[in-house]
DNA sequence: AGCTGTTTAAAACAATCGTTTAAATTCTCG
DNA sequence: CGAGAATTTAAACGATTGTTTTAAACAGCT
């Protein structure tokens, strides 16, 4: 039975616990996650291939099933690379109770730079925009560990910002209202790409120029919600 | 020899052009149509397989091959039918030079219909999404016979609202601040529906209350960009 | 009716998918 | 060194993919 861990994928391997330093499976184990990566990103999950990422990798097709149990166990431990890649490299802003304004703007540039940083981490971004649209096993995972924690901060500050208590339902559409136009430029970069010539893109499309503007539509929008929410409500008639 | 249209599967059928009433063949082929669209929507091109789409529409498994040449061909015509199916379903309202606010709003609730109407229709903006993320061919042309007259209008309805002449770029910015909001409740739709629970989502999460929001979020922020676009310019430091 | 061309049906095609097997290899450690 | 566990290898498995084939059923026309 040269089987050890084929009814334990989240484990590992068997070695680790006594704490050798497993050189040989440790690089074929890595090189899977490293290539297994940017092909999940670019064809999908369903569409990448354990036979293409073995090959990217330079291992056997079988090694997937020895160290991860399955696809599925390579792609969540691919996402769990993942999650802990970026928050060390996009890191949340603290809340600055005396400041939020610039906490506002400090959460918006990460949520620009997470969208639009074309590092050789941009596969990363690809990888959960395709959760959003077909997740996977893992999507509900993600959301709590990646947009949750970032989404009740943004409520904080935004509660932080208004003047009068708002309803906590207006502050979450708030937030939603800050996040969805930070993911835009992402989600319709290519729209946009169509829309705007380069050259203006360029230009004014720039983290530093789009954080700023996004900023400014949310902070007038906060400071005026509670106080002149009436625009539509009488004229709707 | 009886494959009339392997090489050119661009031609509907050969009879087509003798005028007759060709009713089994067009209901085979229509039916073919009604089936695949929800089909690659759900599943996407790849995913969706033929003897899913056959079996849907209740036709052979080699009827697609017939009609359509192959599942390419057969995807082709299913993009073009919405292309001319959504144009009149959702008619973008005139733009009311004396009450622009009143434009902006039909504008952002005709936006979030087309984002999440849950009609029969539902799929088809499934499939745009789709394009967004994993463009073909196809796309260029979408983007122009669907988003830039809507954004266009969009940046005219918001150069109407605003009280001083602001940039064209600025402009554009605030167009696409409410495209992305408004795309956002369908793109992050799945997000939402682990974040929010269901009972809030209910209550306040339908087009109504959303384009409500929505436009208050941008007559506040058309207002007062061009006055108090100062806020991070200078704290920036 | 009888023939001809068109359309459908069921089966089979080759290719590819994720996964498994069983032997060969490498490594660990007494 | 050499026994035994850990790891890698090559091959094959069964299932499913898009597509094609072969024969049967249907249409319209003389």
């Amino acid at each position: 039975m040269p089987e050890p861990l084929t009814h334990s994928p989240e484990t590992p391997q068997t070695i680790a616990e006594s704490g050798r330093s497993d050189d040989r499976c440790r690089d074929t184990r890595t090189r899977l996650l490293v290539a297994a990566g940017p092909v999940f990103a670019a064809r999908g999950y369903d569409g990448a291939t354990v036979r293409d990422i073995c090959s990217a990798a330079g291992v056997n097709i079988a090694s997937v099933g020895y160290h991860f149990g399955d696809k599925l166990g390579l792609y969540r431990n691919v996402i769990q690379d993942v999650r802990l890649s970026r928050a060390e490299r996009f890191p949340a802003p603290n809340t600055d109770v005396e400041d939020p304004q610039r906490t506002l703007h400090a959460l918006v540039k990460t949520l620009l730079a997470r969208m639009l940083t074309a590092e050789d981490s941009e596969w990363e971004t690809e990888l959960l925009m395709r959760e959003l649209q077909s997740p996977t096993p893992e999507f509900e995972n993600i959301v709590e560990e990646f947009f949750r924690p970032l989404f009740e901060q943004l409520v904080e500050t935004i509660s932080l910002l208004a003047k009068t208590d708002l309803p906590e339902q207006t502050l979450q559409q708030l937030a939603f209202s800050t996040v969805g136009q930070c993911l835009y430029y992402r989600v319709g970069a290519r729209a946009i790409g169509v829309l705007i010539p380069e050259q203006q893109r360029r230009l004014h499309y720039g983290i530093d120029s789009l954080s700023r503007h996004i900023t400014t539509v949310m902070l007038a929008a906060i400071e005026n919600t509670s106080s002149m929410q009436h625009y539509i409500e009488h004229a709707d008639h």
